[in-house]
DNA sequence: AATAAGTTTTGATCCAGATCAAACACTCGC
DNA sequence: GCGAGTGTTTGATCTGGATCAAAACTTATT
């Protein structure tokens, strides 16, 4: 049994039916999630499938790598991070999902989970059991068109960070990570600006490709520069356009790729 | 008018209805592609809606970075790379799409294609007008199943690139692609291990995150231990084996990722 | 066949960021 | 408060692969 349904199982029967009924219609990430474009009565049947468990806790898991795939899981509030293992104990962090955010796509193709996913601070998950999710779009087709749009945006995602991993240098990587980062809590309503990580500088690292000492030395470059103020987990983001230009890149010095034909 | 609209053009004036009546029932990537596990039936109301371009030429385009998604495409000879302009003018390879390959899938969230997509050999492309797939998979439940998995196909194929590119070396990460290829080509009936590359060495390398030049040494050093035979674009694997012990990598150097918590 | 333009290969050099090493800060349990 | 363990920072060194340079080869054009 994995710790979602321990939580699911506990919540049963030590919280109040009242507690736990947060439903969709009135979940504030509901723009975010799947309800987005559905209609009041198309929102309380996707809510009736939807199961919500009590706050996991640092280092709980949501699923394991070769587990079999049921759910997909929704961030409601904290952070999740998925990692696969590379052969021979390393691994290689794919992710950190905030509020809002779908996990477990990857995993419905060969129906086996490829990636674990590890709570990184306490959170409230939503559970959304995939074939029952599978029947409703397929009698609602705004919210077919709503996961149709979610699993494009993952592979939009995918795209992106393939374009950083391939082409951009670790100052130009760390840039995009804060940044990506100040625009999806902004959307959340959140401060774009100051805001405290839930991942350690080794998760960060890894997950851009880069030694921890890298990292470091960048948060402090960055804020000796003026760009960033840091204090520990504690990040204030002090120049949003500055840390924009450096994403982007200078990148006149690269070679260009040329065109065929 | 896009390279393909122009194809289903004139295509309309100088083939036979005959000639280009290859229905999806008679195509032998059907297992590969969208009719994968629908029944007779089902396969001819897809087929209803693929448009058929005759061929086209090394160089066009099927659809490029900004234009409006309309359609998937999927090879069904040939092979097509979308990649995605980096600012500045370089660009980055996405992808190579051999047969039976679904193009397109990253631009449902946003309906604008985030990337371009060029053929690298003469080819032949099916069109798929989303609109009317998308209609069609929500009373076919079958073929609804088949385009979330393709999807998150697709994910799973991002994540494992994300892991080629934060974690392997240039070795590893020539020595995966080989074998992505050899992979790819042997599903679809070929050689596994005798093939010709459409794409250049500069595309390669750029896929991959090196140099041509670290691309071309790499090629060179295979050969001299015996791992391939390598003219110009004719590759002969030699040991398949020894190409996937390369790809897991050694590992045991590199630094192990603590667990939190 | 000569010219031009791209593509691939080979050699020499350089450097961003990894790795190694060690001190330092924070957290938690006792 | 103390000590152990973990996470972060800083400094010194090393190296894989990028970059620079140029030759060798392929292909297309006239």
């Amino acid at each position: 049994m994995n710790a979602i349904e321990d939580g699911l199982l506990s919540q049963q029967k030590v919280i109040s039916l009242e507690t736990i009924r947060v439903a969709c219609k009135n979940c504030s990430l509901s723009s975010l999630c799947l309800p987005m474009g559905l209609s009041q009565e198309d929102v309380e049947r996707l809510d009736d499938i939807v199961k919500r468990a009590r706050p996991l806790h640092r280092g709980d898991y949501l699923f394991r790598e070769g587990d079999r795939f049921r759910s997909l899981y929704v961030v409601k509030t904290g952070s999740v991070k998925t990692f696969a293992p590379s052969p021979e104990g390393s691994e290689q962090v794919l992710g950190f999902h905030l509020p809002g955010e779908l996990i477990g796509l990857d995993a419905i193709d060969k129906d086996i989970h490829a990636c674990s996913a590890r709570v990184l601070e306490t959170s409230a998950i939503c559970e959304v059991p995939f074939a029952h999710l599978e029947e409703l779009t397929a009698s609602i087709p705004s919210l077919q068109h709503q996961m149709y749009r979610l699993l494009s945006k993952e592979i939009s995602q995918d795209t992106e960070m393939l374009l950083l991993l391939g082409k951009k240098n670790a100052e130009e990587r760390l840039a995009a990570f804060l940044l990506s980062l100040s625009q999806r809590l902004h959307k959340r309503g959140l401060s774009p600006s100051d805001f405290y990580l839930s991942m350690s500088r080794h998760e960060i690292g890894n997950y851009l490709g880069l030694a921890v000492e890298t990292v470091s030395r960048l948060f402090t470059r960055f804020q000796e520069d003026g760009l960033m103020q840091v204090d520990r987990k504690h990040i204030q983001l002090l120049n949003l356009p500055a840390l924009e230009t450096l994403v982007v890149g200078s990148d006149q010095g690269r070679r260009q790729q040329q065109q065929p034909g």
